[in-house]
Formats: C-alpha cells, sequence, structure tokens
DNA sequence: GTGGTCTAGACCACT
DNA sequence: GTGGTCTAGACCACG
C-alpha cells in the first residue's frame, strides 16, 4: 500500500489518511483482515505526527472499517451498520443529483464516468 | 423556498445555506433570473450573521451559479464552465463508488436510490 | 454614439457610463466641442435614475473630460492637467507590468496586444 | 516585505494589500515557495483586522498565487490560468490606452514610462 | 501556533 | 433598501 500526503493541501492530513487508506482497500491493496502499519512506523514513512495517525485509525474504527486489537488495527473482515451506511451514500448521491441537474450534465454521461471509475477502481459495475 | 439550517451540524451554515439554494434551484422553487434574498433580510430569517449569508451567496458567485448586481444576487440564467464541473462531478463519483464497495452494497442498491433521488428531485433519470 | 448598461453587473452604472463614453470620444463617435444627450434624454433612453447620468457627468467634468455650460455637457477640445494626468497612467502601468511579470508574461505578448488594442480603437501605436 | 497601508485611502485594504504582496513577489521579495506572515501577524502588525488580511489572502488563493495549506498561506510555484491572465491583461491594456489616447499622450512618452517601470521592478523590458 | 467559522454592529457606496 | 468594507472578539479544528 502506498501512501502520499500533500503536505500543501488544505485538506486535513487525516483525512487525506482516511481516503487513501479506504482507496486501498477497495482496490485490493490492503486486505479484509490485515494489519495496518503501526501508528509509529506510519508516522516515522510519511512525517507525520503521531497523533494524527492515531485519530485516522480511530475514526476508521468508528466508522467500522477498523478493529483495534492488542497488536494493532486491521482491518474488519465484513460489512456492518447497514443502516448508517445507507443513510450515507444516499446523501452522497444527493449531493451528485443535485450538481448534475444544476449543470445540466446528461444522465448518460454520468452512467458512462461511473462505469470508467468502476474500472479503475478494478470493480465491476 | 424553504431554507432550515442546523445550527448544532458540524457542516458550516454557509454550507448547509449553498446546499439548499443548490436544490431550490433544482427543484424549480428558485427560477433562472430571479432574485435571491436579500443578505440581510434571509439573515434576519434564519436567525443568522449578514456575513454568513454573504459568505454563501459569493461562493456561489464564485462557481458560476449566482450573478451579483447593483440590485442584489440573481440566479444565472445558464451552465458554464464545462471542465471543472466535470471534474467535480467524477470526484464525487469515485468518493461515492469507494464508499460503495468499502461496504459491499450492490450496484443495483445504488441505481435504485439514484432513480429514488431523482424522481425526488422531480427530474428523469 | 452607442451606450449600453447591463444591469446585472456589479459594476457602477456611473463607471460604466463614464468608460463608454470615454471610449466614445477616442474612437471619435463624440467629437471635440460636441454636446452630450442632456441628463434627462439619457436618462430616459438607459432607463436609469436621472442622478446616476448626473454623476457620471460630474466625475467626467472633475477630470477635465467634459465641461458644463449653460445648455448643457460638452467635450472639452484639448487636453489638461498633465501631472495629474501623467500620475494615473504612471499607476495604471506598473499595476500592468506587475501582472505580466506575476505570470511571467513575455514582453513581445503585451506589445503585441498594444498593438492590437491601438488598431480597434483606430489609432496609431 | 515592508507593506504599507494607507487607511484615508479609497482603495479597499484588502486590495492595497493584494497589490503590495503582488509587487513584493514580483520584486522577489518575497519567494516561491515561501510562507506568508500569519493571517493574525500580519494583522497585529498593519494595526488592521485579521478578516481584512483572511479576504486579501484568499482572494489570491482565487488567482492562483498563493496556495493555502494547514499550516499558513504560500506563494504558488509556477504560473497557470493562461487564458483568464490573457483576458485580464489585454482589459487593463484597453483601459490604458483608452487614457493615453484621451489625453493625447504620445505613445514615445508611454514606452518611456514603461521602460522606467520596469527598471523599478528590477526586470527586463 | 496555524486558519475557519460565526456573531454583533458600524459606516459607506449605489440607485 | 441593496451590498461592501471593516472592526472586535469568541470558539473550534488541526498539528
Amino acid at each position: 500500500m502506498l501512501i502520499e500526503i500533500e503536505a500543501s493541501s488544505p485538506v486535513p492530513i487525516y483525512t487525506q489518511l482516511i481516503n487513501q487508506i479506504k482507496k486501498a482497500i477497495v482496490k485490493g491493496e490492503l486486505k479484509r483482515g490485515e494489519m495496518l502499519p503501526s501508528v509509529r512506523v506510519l508516522a516515522g514513512d510519511l512525517g507525520v505526527n503521531m497523533h494524527t495517525i492515531n485519530k485516522a485509525y480511530n475514526l476508521m474504527v468508528d466508522e467500522g472499517i477498523l478493529l483495534k486489537s492488542q497488536r494493532g488495527y486491521l482491518v474488519t473482515e465484513s460489512k456492518q451498520r447497514p443502516e448508517e451506511v445507507e443513510e450515507q451514500l444516499k446523501e452522497k448521491i444527493e449531493e451528485l443529483l443535485i450538481e448534475v441537474y444544476l449543470h445540466e450534465v446528461s444522465s448518460e454521461h454520468i452512467k458512462e464516468w461511473m462505469q470508467d471509475t468502476a474500472s479503475q477502481l478494478e470493480k465491476e459495475w
């Protein structure tokens, strides 16, 4: 798993981290049940504060994506919290479609772009 | 146009405002070319500060959604900036699909929810 | 002389007026010594307030471009206030060159654009 | 970098700030990639409000001249947005030449003043 | 320590 | 009556 942090970005470092870890999981670079790099090691590698890594990991535990064990953090085996996920996805969909209709982009374009994105993530759509 | 602000939300008030105004435009409650409520009037109605409304309106001017005239703010007649919009939409799509695959939601579910959302916005999909 | 006012512009109407009148003088559409349309007539034609026309005309009198006579406003015959004009031009030149060097535009481009603009104004450069 | 604000000027403080910062970048007093003084520090030094500095900095971010990071604002490394810059420069050139022809200043004078300004900015023309 | 958000309230420019 | 500018000061998020 390759993680890159842009220091000169207004996006909080912990948010950049979460996004990249999620993407790595989806692309299979991080497998279900696999351990994540330890907080200290990752902090050292990326040159960021330990607290920042910790915050990212703990937020992902709250989201149900990571599990905290005695030996460190690992990717959960299966999905969970279906209602919250559904809520969140529906909100993202609404936001997306509002922009689509606001700028009068055709649904064909959107469908095409969704296909493209799916294949970039090496997934079926 | 009905606008409701949740003061307790972590989402900034000006962002909530932008989202609701965009939604109102898409639903046709705010017509192209129509004037928006004045910053001070809307601030009074919503019980927020004038500067907060101002920030929201000006961000929408930057996005090309509103126009600023001597008499106030109004909804632009037409769409614009196709490349920037495309960028932004593709990013939103990637974010959405990452969550979808992360939580192993089927694409059928997503397609269904997109249909639902479209009809809530009184639009064709 | 054709004057057009954009109501949905953040630029004050009196400023738009001044700019267009100056351009008309330079292009020879308004001759030195010629009378301008009366305040009332122009206000009626453009559908703007009489005070607004008045303000524009009076600012141009202050600039030494128009003269106020008993019969109305007219374009002055000759140039004047050389020191103030020099000041103002040097300031505009500095502003221009700062943008040029900031964005690393070549002076050849600028010279070319100045030639183009001159010929659009039907002038020698 | 020396910045001076004229409180009595009709030019808004944030505009004066933007002009002076641009000038400092062109003169090399502010280097590409360098951090700017923090909004609160600069506000304190100049005796103006934090929000005024903030507005200036954010407008320069919109112009692509500054970058906003988690640690503060910094000067972008390279140029960008060529079309918008071209638009803006052509407009400035037209404004300049209208004044030139209006006051019948010779193009030799203008060329000379442009040379002078260039050398004041320690640049080649 | 950085910037971000929000409030309350003042004075000014434009029409 | 519209928005624009500016101030003073508070509380929060990030690292």
